[in-house]
DNA sequence: TGTACATCAGTGAACGCGCGTTCACTGATGTAC
DNA sequence: TGTACATCAGTGAACGCGCGTTCACTGATGTAC
């Protein structure tokens, strides 16, 4: 996937192992978390010798990099494949929600408790710039309230983070909140915070989504 | 601090060395993550055989199920503190954030991703449930919006998590949206993701708690 | 088309490391008479 | 007060396991003449 094209024979072959080695460490993740990946549990897994990996990934830090990196491509495909169809934020929540259910472990991945050791590499900045530009977009075609917050004016001055510069204050503020409240309910759920309370979270996920949509 | 009391010499030399243990389990905990907590590793830290920490500990989850009922029970005090002064919202979202910023880890091994293949303990839920309590407390204390939202309706049927039964269904609402709100933005602050994106965390987190204060 | 060579996937052994945990044992500390 | 005994903290060796990674090598696949 992140190989540019595989037009010999080889190549194809090449790609294609890449993607079961990575279809296998999700599962991995999915089951023990990002912490516990092993390449030897993956390469028996795929019923190769441990070493054999190394052909396919220079490291463990490698792969978890190009496990990141899909992820993120993932969901900002998801974000702009909503975003044609009608740039609303209750849509863009919805596709945050279920792209979140369909793999937990991923959006955990993504933005959960760092790997502790690992460093993100540079080029994610890029595809994380890419998913807010379709939120901030969403958030600047919202009608925007009358009254400016003091938080408002703080973004006023550190916006360097939204591309676009045209976006009013209000639609940065809007865009903060959407991330970080969003992630904050699903992020619980998702950890089984909420298991036993007997509230549907979907319910209060549906709330949040209320509030972010009013004036 | 889990021993009931330590009467004899022999008893207060045994809570000591408990609590050394934990103190440097938290030190690792701080610097590597909790799913990097290793017996051996503290047992070289002070200066003894990895063995020797069997005498205190029967395994390694009993010595995290022990930090994970420690930093409940902090926070639970923290908590208890800030609300016996005056049960305002503010003044508890105040604690909270400074709890989690004064060790971060501490905060994450609660609401973080879970340990994977850790099982949380019975009893730690006597004590979060007193930490609802206290932020249900200051919600109800708080004057309620006069229109009732879906999520309320949902809440007023599925209530079991509240031990408060006078509490209206709108402070339950506001107490659970506190709760993820403040943990959205703590958490993706914790986790480094605003790093680079040049506003004030601190900023965010005061409009949050300023939307969440408001009617 | 056939042969010589280069490329490359995969193997097995090895290195060095750390982990949680068990076990038989030593030696010091406390207890009972 | 002194002696016999019980309690218990801590040790060192060992078990079995898994990890990431390197390295020399084999054998199959592709390439060039």
């Amino acid at each position: 996937m992140a190989e540019p094209e595989a037009r010999t024979p080889r190549e194809r072959y090449r790609a294609q192992v890449r993607e079961e080695i990575k279809q296998h460490a999700w599962e991995q993740i999915a089951s023990s978390g990002a912490s516990a990946l092993s390449l030897n549990a993956i390469a028996k897994q795929i019923g190769v010798s441990g070493p054999a990996l190394y052909r396919y990934y220079a490291s463990r830090d490698d792969l978890i990099t190009e496990l990141i990196r899909d992820a993120y491509r993932s969901l900002a495909d998801s974000f702009r494949a909503h975003a044609v169809a009608g740039t609303d934020l209750a849509g863009l929540a919805d596709a945050l929600r279920h792209w979140a259910l369909a793999d937990p472990q991923r959006y955990l991945l993504l933005y959960g408790t760092p790997v502790p050791g690992y460093e993100a590499p540079e080029d994610t900045t890029r595809i994380t710039s890419e998913i807010m530009d379709v939120l901030l977009a969403a958030c600047a075609a919202e009608p925007q309230p009358g009254t400016t917050s003091p938080f408002d004016e703080h973004l006023a001055e550190h916006r360097s983070w939204a591309s676009d510069p045209k976006a009013p204050p209000s639609a940065l503020s809007r865009a903060l909140a959407f991330w970080t409240r969003l992630h904050g309910a699903l992020s619980l759920e998702l950890a089984g915070h909420f298991t036993g309370m007997g509230f549907d979270p979907a319910e209060l996920y549906r709330s949040e989504v209320r509030a972010l949509t009013g004036p």
